[in-house]
DNA sequence: AAAGGTTGACACGGCTAATGTCAAGTATTA
DNA sequence: TAATACTTGACATTAGCCGTGTCAACCTTT
């Protein structure tokens, strides 16, 4: 009963989760999007909540777990899309034991990124594809810079080489991974 | 009258410029592909040449300069095709005083690489954007890494981890730039 | 047993990318 | 000079991809 709740509080949920345009300056179409999504919240949320399935994983102690109805329209994106993105490698779900999907916030995050990269990049999924290959590779690129320059004069420039690098490339920079 | 051969000499002149498959093992469709464009060249090569247009650009000193019908040709490509990269600003052919397009190495070295985006990643052509531009960055990243990194320990390490990313993302490892 | 939800598989509509075609302009050739 | 060949840009056409809708089957709850 906790987390139905915060299900239906689609906006900041959104918000917080990835709708910050990455370089996008301005972006008011798709805040429009997320307000039609929150809209007709009220009258049904009474059955929508999450205890449709089988409780057990859903409040066992990790938070912001959902299963793929819930995070459709938190989406905004029918299910099906979501559907074919995992077919298609680009996002793995958790499973319950009766297999039903379970999006964590990261898994959410992540179709974030990629409907950012269709949307306001234009890449096919191929290219997104492609792009979180890159992201992937260019975080333990990061990651191994950091290792192998620490403590020589290179270390602190490495950061914000990477930050600006991500920049440019018009992808979100990593925050805390976790 | 010399580069007139060159230009007829496809299958040499395409494996030397591109056709090597990034990271791609095996090709022989394309290959075959090379012999069918180079099968019909004995009998109209005559009328084809670089005396075509205005002479003037096309061997005044600069090797390796062809007009769209000819860099079609050893592309196999359509004309209409480079037409459009160029619009989309994929790529930036020179021009004659009459504003003919004339393609460098470089610039057919360029298409090979847009080709293989396609072909073998799937890319759309706003992936095809995104990647080159990612290619660019790299290559300015890596030169401001080796730059400050000159002299201390970690400088070594540098370009085999370049070179590493770039395989991993199924791009040419920059080679000679120029 | 009935109801609601999810799952996978398949088909349809809209959009992208490449190709083909057209008239107009320019340089070579007879 | 007249004819030929090639380019240019713009538009139309065709093939393939992506998202969506629909279907039966299965599971859980009431």
């Amino acid at each position: 009963m906790y987390q139905r709740f915060r299900i239906w509080v689609d906006s900041d949920m959104a918000e917080e989760l990835g709708q910050r345009p990455f370089n996008v300056p301005p972006s008011p179409p798709e805040s429009a999007n997320l307000e039609k999504a929150a809209a007709p919240q009220a009258p049904d949320a009474r059955r929508n909540g999450l205890e449709n399935g089988r409780g057990e994983e859903f409040d066992a102690g990790m938070e912001g777990v959902y299963i793929i109805s819930v995070a459709a329209r938190i989406l905004d994106m029918h299910p099906q899309t979501l559907r074919k993105y995992e077919r298609l490698g680009l996002i793995n779900p958790g499973r319950t034991v009766g297999m039903l999907r379970l999006y964590s916030r990261e898994d959410i995050r992540k179709v974030f990124l990629i409907r950012h990269l269709m949307e306001n990049l234009g890449l096919n999924l191929a290219g997104v594809e492609f792009a979180l290959n890159l992201v992937e590779n260019l975080q333990g690129f990061k990651q191994y810079l950091k290792t192998v320059s620490e403590g020589t004069e290179v270390e602190p420039v490495i950061e914000p080489a990477m930050a600006q690098l991500f920049r440019n490339l018009n992808l979100p920079a990593d925050d805390g991974q976790g």
